[in-house]
DNA sequence: ATTTAATCTTTACGTCGTCAAGATACAGTG
DNA sequence: CACTGTATCTTGACGACGTAAAGATTAAAT
């Protein structure tokens, strides 16, 4: 019986079939339990989500999971490590409406903000999850280094276009970054309501506080 | 048997007296609970802050706190609570240091993200811990609003001193609150290290970042 | 077809949060 | 001072959790 951790896990030579009938072998339990985790997460919160609970969404005994996950904290990295991902995704998206370096950037950090009001429970535990930090999971600190990486990029823009010292940029990065962050985690955490600000919705927030932002 | 929710807490008629021989009553067991949690978390972290380690660690029985917290996260709001209240003291103590309003609204800044770093396990707690919002426990969030009145204060004299519409001055707290409370979250939790900013503190980092506020 | 390895199940251990029932000590009344 | 109520603490128990060991079942390779 292989433990996860030494298992070779790229090539995979997948069954090729996932016929429902076989209700021993799964097919790809692994990505099933995420999913299950994932729902779990949006449903109750990060206290709901727990190994056993995955592993009754997932039709499967509660010792399943150890075939694909070393630990909890195992399972919680792969579903932050998605959570990177869309986030990633979210801030392209909006960016790439915009064509001008500064107004790329304050849509970078909306999307940034839109997605974790949008998905609290998921970007809290990609923040600090129970037994998670980012250098813990070998495919986590990447994907949120990825992440970073676009806010990162967008900023060099900005500072390049304004004709300012680049060897600012990294601080100027980590200033926004810093900014969106924390708005993101306000509003999630501390319940500051965007209506108070006589905003509708967080990215309406997120457009105010952003456009204050100087260089 | 009395549950603690229903109990007056103010008034208390404390013993007069905490004897050591006394090993059934315990003399005020609600405190030693308290401090326990803290000894817990700051060895440990949130992980290892439980009812049942705290009751050990205070030297009693298992079921002893619940005639002191209703439940757990009643304990963890009571720790959030005092960790909150020296969040205020860390800000107002370096704040006072300086006269003009503008290094006094840094300073306040400084003091939050000084505070973070020194106590990453109990900033976190009070930010998010399990089954914990600030709205849940009754002391919690006037404790987190005392703290924001500090650094909301700060920022509206300076808006002031800056002939700023004063208007302005309830989004330029939150944005201040942002920057602070995001680089602290990043410095704790995503490991941003100063040094690799040039710095060699968490408060040296603070003031670069803050020195580039503009209102 | 036989073997080997991967996947899943059952059972079990220790820990946790929580509750119920009982023991113990304090405080105020007569 | 004796009595009584009440606050405090203990023991014991329940269900849920993370995790481990050992055995059953299926797929892949020879």
């Amino acid at each position: 019986m292989k433990r996860p951790e030494e298992r070779s896990r790229a090539p995979k030579k997948v069954p090729a079939r996932a016929r429902q009938g076989d209700a021993y072998h799964h097919g790809d339990l692994r990505q099933a339990l995420i999913e299950a985790a994932r729902a779990l997460l949006e449903q109750g919160g990060l206290e709901a989500l727990g190994l056993r609970a995955a592993a009754r969404q997932a039709g499967v005994s509660q010792a399943a999971p150890y075939h694909h996950f070393a630990d909890k904290a195992a399972l919680l990295a792969a579903v932050a490590a998605e959570g990177f991902r869309e986030l990633t995704r979210a801030m392209v998206l909006r960016r790439d409406l915009e064509t001008r370096p500064l107004p790329r950037l304050t849509a970078t950090g909306i999307g940034y903000v839109a997605f974790a009001t949008a998905n609290p429970a998921l970007f809290r535990l990609m923040f600090g999850g129970p037994g998670l930090n980012l250098s813990s999971d070998p495919a986590l600190g990447p994907a949120a280094a990825a992440a970073y990486e676009v806010l990162r990029e967008a900023t060099l823009k900005v500072v390049a276009a304004a004709g300012r010292d680049p060897a600012d940029a990294m601080l100027v990065s980590l200033s926004a970054w810093s900014l969106v962050h924390g708005l993101a985690k306000l509003i999630i955490e501390a319940e500051v309501d965007p209506l108070s600000y006589g905003t509708a919705t967080p990215e309406a927030l997120a457009r105010l506080v952003l456009g204050r932002m100087i260089l």
